[in-house]
DNA sequence: CGACACATGTAACACGTTACATGATTTG
DNA sequence: CAAATCATGTAACGTGTTACATGTGTCG
């Protein structure tokens, strides 16, 4: 929901066109998340299949103008006017890779978490050099946001990955290994041993 | 890519059937991203597709088994061996939310984050008390990693959106603006003139 | 002229998600 | 018996994403 709500927002400071909304997006964002073309205008259609913009008029140039109807500015003004689901709520791959590796037995959680871990450790050190890359340029206080959120997740990444090879360093995956048989169905008799 | 690999991780412990495999991955990741039930089959649906999943025998109970195949489990020693993208590589909704109110005129920049600052707060305030309450209870390792994963990434959301209400507050929105405009197509002529 | 960027599109696919239908079994 | 739970499924939809086709204008 995503992408939607940000091309409407553009476009809620005026007609725009395909490529314009491509360089606008980018331009705002850092460049941090790249759109493809393509999805431009996929987005666009199911925006006017959904009558929150409509096409303008064609340009000297030949640019298809996009426009913003009612139903889009509310949208929009409804889209910064409430909460929306930040990572902290979207279902986190690395900690899915980690819990199961630590549950299932025949699996060297430790292992899986160095590599883990030092991937997140590239990624922050990736980051801070974009971010010492780019200080004395011209880069807004948008893109320059965009970079220190993106940075703080990466950090946040791998500090929670240390905390967690330390923690399965040292209380093991004694209890924490769980056989599938664990959770027979209650209705119950011995049912799949597994291996 | 995380629920293939998640259920397929199980299904590399031995057969399983479907609500089996729901119990076991709610189980695991602490419940926290509930998955609906259907999920369960349009995704082993889509693992026998691939090859990765067979239908094993039926119970006497009529439960029906599905059973890892070779590929499964290469696709699972590879999931578990490689790295894979985190929240850190994710699009961020709010970062984009914000960078767009910052740079958007007419929007108030500060108001928008105060609204995000405020849910991310409830939400790293809510996961804090779940960990407290569940602090005596049997919870596992992998549960407790899991808790801890998203409690991270709420505080680095909380705090990203305190250092930004910050910076906004300071460094203004004053050459953070971006009109449409400034984005005139190089082959040019002024283009729109948005409002 | 040839390479390249601009510009618009389309077709197909993946995954996640929900809503709904259906039956069996347990339990109060 | 009635309600709840277990269990399996399906149909439909939404967004994100890619690969491809196509044309035009610019620039060396």
């Amino acid at each position: 929901m995503s992408i939607r709500h940000a091309l409407l927002a553009i476009l809620d400071q005026g007609p725009c066109y395909g490529n314009q909304l491509r360089s606008e997006y980018n331009r705002r964002t850092g460049a941090a998340w790249p759109l493809n073309v393509g999805q431009i205008y996929t987005t666009l259609d199911r925006l006017e299949r959904d009558g929150l913009v409509r096409t303008s008029d064609r340009d000297a140039q030949g640019h298809l103008f996009y426009e913003i109807s009612d139903g889009g500015r509310a949208e929009v003004a409804e889209w910064f006017a409430n909460p929306v689901a930040g990572l902290s709520s979207a279902r986190d791959d690395v900690a899915t890779l980690v819990a199961l590796a630590v549950t299932l037995p025949g699996v060297d959680a430790a292992a899986v978490i160095d590599v883990q871990l030092a991937a997140a450790r590239d990624r922050a050190a990736d980051l801070r050099r974009e971010s010492i890359e780019s200080a004395g340029s011209d880069m807004g206080l948008a893109a320059s946001l965009v970079l220190t959120a993106r940075m703080a997740a990466a950090d946040a990444e791998v500090a929670w990955l240390d905390a967690a090879a330390t923690r399965v360093g040292t209380e093991g995956n004694t209890s924490g290994e769980l056989t599938v048989d664990t959770v027979a169905p209650r209705r119950g008799r011995p049912r799949n041993t597994p291996q």
